[in-house]
DNA sequence: CATGAATGAGACTTCATTCAT
DNA sequence: CATGAATGAAGTCTCATTCAT
């Protein structure tokens, strides 16, 4: 076995998940830097020895937790992105997907939301890149909105900001808000103004 | 000092400034828990020690710079958005004013966007509060569209995530990008996708 | 096993003397503190756990290795050192026997000349009290060589002294020098000059 | 001043004096790895920060200890064995001085003799080298006596090697044992020999 | 007001040792 | 006998903060 305690545990979860939702939630609660190794052992149950068998460092901790939580993200993103429906129904589909796995991953949803707070500048590099590749899959279903005729003359890249600042927004809104509305609702109504503009039509 | 009579700050700025301006360096630089006290001291020219004639710690250093800048931010955009202009005009004034101030203070913009790293509960939730009447600003020109009939029946809490999101979004690339595009331009742009939207008008 | 019936250590050493030999290449590459457990067992070939099958512990491995090796090292100073000869003949033997020893075993003349580096008090006297034992063996040879009228009348203790650092010195740079030079020809120039001294003789 | 604290104390003694004598009893006692900064600091009478203030690291405490140290002993090597007397007088002197040096500094002597331990291999080899240069010093002198003949046709650097671990062999008895001898005495009954010869002159 | 030497709490990390399998 | 996952004591070092000057 390449990890230490590959097998099935008696409380139904690795070792590794263990700690790293522990972590994800300290880090989550109090930050990177106030978080402490002794707490995160703590609230996995194990030794704080037991962290660097699983985890290099504190840091190489975070940056897993990164790694495992935007994968799912970009690859749902890349997944809902990709179809040949109208541009507007992808964007639906975009936002729906984002808003839901942020309401599904509500403590790693805020860690995101904290930045790149103590992590290796290579490691920030990889996030920025990234977030780069979720951007220029946006755009991209803007920019073929605009070549198939769904969308008029817009600039692909600005469309692809705003929807997904304004996601971001409404994420923000989600996790730390108390009156949770629903994801899918949102993401419409947000796919809506996007495509159909607040003003008027006369 | 060279010139008695020049009042006690020759160079033109007060140790605070002078110190305030160091910290927002370092701490844009290095993030709050990299930096130090010593360098923002050496950065200011002064002494260690005086930092803590002018402010209580370094959290409350950080939360000087926070709240300066967000006050100058705030009652901008409170100012812009209070005309009595047509709606549009006023989103318009709100992402040129945004953008401008971002990039007149492009240090605290970055800033500003690490998140609430390192401060105190108690301060995360005035900044939430703070977030929160800019976005109750931006609504009320919203709602006011609507209200006049400028605007269709959306939902302006939504408007307002995703214009303020948006502006966000050209912010991080304003003011982490090396392309540098003009500010009043993309204010437009933008303004002009969130009111007439991407779609094509048959 | 290949080879059934070939003994439980087909591969011709025991357990034991494989982790005593890693331990011995261990301690000798990187000291004794910054050499691991985890790398002599790998080293050996067995589990971490085994090790404490064959010793009490990492102090009892090292003492061990030292225990052997200078079990080794001083039966030979007295074999040579014991017999009828004249006293600089067997002066002779005893710096030819350890210049030959240290060649054969470098990694423990090695390990040896760092010192009584993580040892316990108890075993550092045990170790002071054998050096002592060796040293009142040539100055025992020494003592007869003057009671025989083959040596003037010098203080046989600092012959004594002076011939086993001379050695030491050697035996530095035998094991740490690159241009090996034949053991024995050190070993007869050495004796040469202590019996017959560097001075002119008129 | 390049250093915190390079004012006068008021037990007499500078605050980086204090903390190398004790880092030194400390490493003198328990070896350099059992040694901790903490009772380092305690020790020197200041707190564990303080340290820091004035040595980069443990290892640096190290190393400054032996640089001062060896720098002192060295220098009266140097020149003790400069003059343009007899080879056998400034043997004599050479010995002298180090037995002397050895019993002033028996702390030091003692730690010098555990070998390098815990040193960077950078460091390491300027130990070498540095003891390499001594060594070429005392060759210089056996091989002057040579020339002039004073000495006979004898290896010198054989000599140099066999007299400085004579010497070493002493320290260590010196250093060590209870029953102490006059270093001045020692040194001359071991110049002695080397020059002479322990055998008997016909 | 200003300074910066001094402090010590606190955090990460290592690794010898144990023990259930 | 053998293993190696787990542990936690212990140690180094950082840095915000204080206070005598």
């Amino acid at each position: 076995m390449s990890h230490p305690g590959a097998g099935p545990e008696s409380d139904g979860e690795s070792k590794e998940a263990r700690i790293l939702r522990s972590a994800l939630s300290e880090f989550c609660r109090k930050g990177f830097h106030r978080a402490t190794m002794e707490d995160i052992a703590a609230g996995a149950g194990v030794g704080k020895g037991t962290l660097y068998l699983y985890f290099r460092s504190k840091q190489a901790l975070l940056e897993e937790i990164f790694r495992l939580g935007l994968e799912g993200y970009t690859a749902g993103i890349r997944a809902v992105a990709g179809g040949s429906e109208p541009a507007r129904t992808r964007l639906g589909k975009i936002a729906a997907f984002a808003l839901e796995y942020a309401a599904a991953n509500r403590e790693f949803a805020r860690l995101a939301q904290e930045g790149p707070v103590g992590m290796r500048e290579e490691f920030k590099r990889w996030l920025l890149d990234l977030q780069g590749r979720i951007l220029e899959t946006v755009r991209q279903v803007a920019q073929e909105g605009v070549e198939a005729g769904q969308f008029r003359k817009v600039d692909p890249e600005l469309v692809a900001n705003l929807f997904m600042g304004g996601i971001h927004s409404a994420v923000t809104a989600l996790v730390w808000g108390e009156g949770r509305r629903d994801p899918r609702e949102v993401a419409d109504a947000l796919t809506d103004i996007v495509v159909e503009g607040a003003g008027r039509r006369d």
